[in-house]
DNA sequence: CTGTTAGCGCCTTCAT
DNA sequence: ATGAAGGCGCTAACAG
């Protein structure tokens, strides 16, 4: 249980002092060659390793981003993950990811020990809390960019392009000559399906089709929820000739749903899902869906992160759109 | 841009000292009913946090666990997450998560740079590096769980059973009389693929059959090269009558070969696969896999973790097995 | 029950 | 080109 090496060891070792040391090691001033050389030795002999928490008291900069999200095993927020992960690790950034099952007091809670930690930077996918918890638990100090749709005005925010997204599937379907169009949403004002409602209702009024109240299905977002939903809707006098799904899984419970009924898909129902999670791709068939790019969303999230805190980029809030695009397989 | 409140602040303005704020705060010696209602007032009406940055270096407490897999974005290693984080965020631990991609260098460089930050525990799934590396990078101060099979003995490990998992699917097939029974593997020497074989082996010599080299398909872990390969395999001159594969991807993939090859599953090509990805269930028809408890991995390596941190566990390094079993769906 | 003192390890003036 | 000194904010040891 050795101790670890500070910066005065190597101090001790090259014969000059820890200020020479912690110079020569960060470039950020000039050192002499031979004391250099001598440092470097020394660092490399004794194995040291800068002590970053003492670092981060110093210059009060921790180099780490929360991302705060509903569940990481929800098989979206890896992805958003990883283009996180990609697009600040070259800076030099890590990532402090928090679960907070969309409960309030959870993210609320995480928001908080986030603060206490003095990350550099926040990230907010997750949300149950309102805006004013956001700016009270956040001091503006602390860059934040809100990945939840029409939530904040005062901060950065990304967005994927839902409505363009669903407006393109249901125009995908009238173009085929379908009319009869049903959307399956989630519950009402939960996630992403009255955003991505929008850009169908839009479709159809386009269309000069005005859908009714029975057009707009609710379920949840899961597979067991979509497969009967869609049961019950197949089971109307008149049921629908197509459906546009709010996201991949409701989908595919429309699948099941449908071979249960043993309608032919997409012969007697087109389906179209939202998201193209990987399942989407292997589901049989295999599933229309649109593209909704959550690499792409943790890449924008670090970027505009990395604006504030390398760049020094210092104005008003942005907004960043990412586009989605249909991507047609054998449902629809 | 207000500068953060401080102890001091606090201290101040409830006229005691910061050591009794502190202690106030903490509970870790008791404080006067008085001296605790004029702090915690006080706190309150500043909106205290402490600095965990300038604690961590006081108190050589990060209270922060390091996850290093190969990618987050891998359906499996999210649900490792999710089980880690479930088994000490109540202890208020964090995980800073890494992807390496399976590349040395970068694992090499996230571990130091992990234990630059003093982080108070690692878990490695991740492996391009050698156990020499992982034993020069990590000081032994700090505890460290390894889930990469056969790497260690001289670290806290957790596996699955990866034999008997693939032993009692092989005996699933045998037991319906299949005795011509491929395994589809990955490389050679890479992943979890010749632990499984193992089983495989196993269950065939117990049934009096030794696999001969043709009946060990070398593939990757991949949709795209499971179903190369079993494409291959199904055109020669007498294909086996089942599949044990590696993982599930590599099963979803000859499910994909034997469609495209016109053969019925099961009833001319059982196929089981590992893991029990959320795919497994949804294609068509449903996989029957051996359910690898990606979750439960996790929760055991944060308690092992635990144990050394917070139960002050110091003696051998142990070893935990995650056991396995077969979930029949319509594919064998 | 409370306060004073010291120091975790580093970086950054300021002085030379 | 180099060093000495101070302090980031907190908590533990020591003293009362």
């Amino acid at each position: 249980m050795s101790k670890p090496v500070t910066i005065s060891d190597v101090a001790a070792r090259a014969g000059v002092s820890p200020t020479t040391v912690s110079h020569a090691l960060s470039g950020r001033r000039s050192v002499s060659p031979s004391a250099l050389a001598r440092v470097k030795q020394a660092a490399d002999d004794l194995g040291y390793r800068p002590n970053q928490v003492a670092s981060s008291l110093r210059t009060q900069r921790t180099h780490t981003v929360a991302l705060i999200v509903p569940d990481i095993a929800n098989p979206y927020y890896p992805a958003v993950a990883r283009g996180l992960h990609d697009a600040i690790a070259a800076d030099g950034y890590y990532t402090t990811i928090g679960s907070t099952d969309g409960e309030r007091e959870t993210e609320l809670g995480f928001l908080d020990e986030m603060v206490r930690r003095s990350v550099d930077g926040i990230i907010v996918f997750a949300f149950a809390m309102g805006e004013e918890d956001l700016t009270r638990v956040v001091p503006a100090r602390i860059p934040l960019v809100v990945a939840t749709h029409n939530l904040t005005n005062a901060h950065d925010q990304v967005n994927s392009d839902d409505p363009a997204g669903t407006e393109t599937a249901t125009r995908h379907l009238l173009a085929q000559g379908i009319t009869e169009i049903a959307f399956v949403s989630g519950p009402k004002g939960r996630g992403p399906g009255d955003r991505r409602l929008t850009g169908y209702t839009q479709a159809m009024h386009s269309a000069g089709i005005v859908p009714t109240a029975s057009d707009i299905i609710r379920s949840d977002y899961t597979v067991a929820g979509g497969r009967q939903a869609v049961g019950e809707l197949l089971s109307r006098p008149r049921p629908p000739r197509a459906l546009v799904c709010a996201n991949d899984l409701i989908a595919i419970g429309a699948l099941e749903a449908a071979r249960d009924a043993g309608v032919a898909v997409p012969a007697d129902l087109a389906v179209i899902g939202f998201d193209d999670v990987d399942a989407a791709s292997l589901v049989a068939p295999p599933l229309t869906t649109v593209v909704n790019p959550a690499y792409e969303m943790g890449r924008q999230c670090g970027r505009l992160l990395l604006d504030r805190l390398i760049e020094g980029y210092d104005g008003p809030p942005r907004s960043v759109v990412v586009p989605t695009h249909l991507i047609i397989r054998a449902t629809a």
